[in-house]
DNA sequence: TTTGCATACTAAACACTGTTTAGTATATTT
DNA sequence: AAATATACTAAACAGTGTTTAGTATGCAAA
């Protein structure tokens, strides 16, 4: 039965070979010039053989925005170790800000794009999501305990950082705040900097 | 001249119909699905003829984008009687937040979509989005002045109000927070507005 | 060794999309 | 009546995601 075993991580092989492909053409050239005539094109197969691998274009970048939350988590971690939660709810925002102007194409299909989301919704997994999202309920749980923020529901106080957070970097993602344009972008990302401190500073007891 | 007049009210006319045909099309089957062929099939001309009146698929829809523009505003006018900034700052608040989720549509295509988009930093036009944003500098601006709301740079304010409620409610709209839906959607739709009040109160002086 | 079968792959097609081109009628002007 | 301008469209172009039908190739049983 090697020889079964030895075709099976063949396949895994081309798996993985098409995920790269697509995850670099994708941080290259974005979602929509990613098609599937392009990454097949890049790998040197017809496009039908890509269907031998996966249902859909979208159960390709499904993978490709998990790999983005394992990014983020990551991002997250390095901050596990500050004692204090609203120092570590600081760390946590900044990151945040940061991971999506250092990335802003993994950020557009992590929490703006509709494209892999289907999958999400059949398949029950949101596991990733679910993590980074837990990091930020479990320090603002600990924050409000510590009474070092406001006092509310938890959940609640979470999914309004969560939103504050997603609103700032996804109005400069989607160029909302290009239109006025006076201001030249490094001064607004500075910007960007300064409101998110105001922000934690205002919900901070 | 009589004729050459009634020629272009004739043609400002069919350029109604397509807007109109356009508009109503959109808000029944999203942009994707609103295809040029589609509205071309709905006020039974060619899809050439389209191309007559407008340059491309974006520019009609950058229109639609205006309509939208224009509803908003009428919901903030609602609220200028309002004295007390803060209370002012409220009004807006909420009736943006149930701008959104009345119109998920039109919302996604104002702030949340790329397309209509290069028509607005092209023609340097972007009069109705800088109008509501004004509204909402003005109103911060005053409640500042008035020692109503925290001292900061009044901008920068503006940019973190406008900031959380975008990302609460296209967070909402793009089904990010559909991911933990052990929360019904009523409960989850109670749950924004409370987080709205949560976030007022944070910066209220 | 040869037959049979599953695996891996692809050319071509299908049904769409936005957009352009070239040509046809119709209406107005000369 | 001839020339011109207007309004429109059939058909094509270049692209998309996806499916179908068919072709080689490698392995297993006869």
């Amino acid at each position: 039965m090697a020889i079964k075993d030895r075709k099976e991580r063949d396949k895994l092989d081309r798996r993985k070979l098409i995920i790269e492909s697509a995850t670099r053409l994708f941080l290259e050239l974005g979602y929509e010039k990613t098609s599937i005539r392009t990454i097949a094109d890049d790998i040197e197969y017809s496009p039908a053989t890509i269907y031998l691998y996966f249902k859909e274009k979208d159960e390709i970048f499904y993978i490709i925005h998990e790999q983005g939350f394992v990014l983020l988590n990551n991002e997250f971690a390095k901050h596990v170790h500050i004692e204090n939660p609203f120092e570590r709810l600081t760390a946590i925002g900044h990151s945040y800000l940061n991971f999506a102007l250092d990335n802003p194409d993994y950020y557009d299909l992590m929490f703006i794009m509709r494209a892999p989301l289907q999958e999400i919704s059949c398949l029950e997994k949101w596991d990733a999501g679910d993590s980074a999202f837990q990091v930020l309920v479990d320090t603002v749980s600990e924050g409000i305990d510590q009474r070092l923020l406001k006092e509310a529901d938890k959940f609640m106080v979470a999914l309004t950082v969560w939103s504050y957070a997603h609103g700032l970097v996804s109005l400069y993602i989607r160029e909302r705040f290009q239109s006025m344009k006076k201001v030249d972008d490094q001064v607004l990302k500075n910007m960007l900097g300064q409101s998110m401190d105001f922000f934690l500073k205002s919900i901070q007891h």
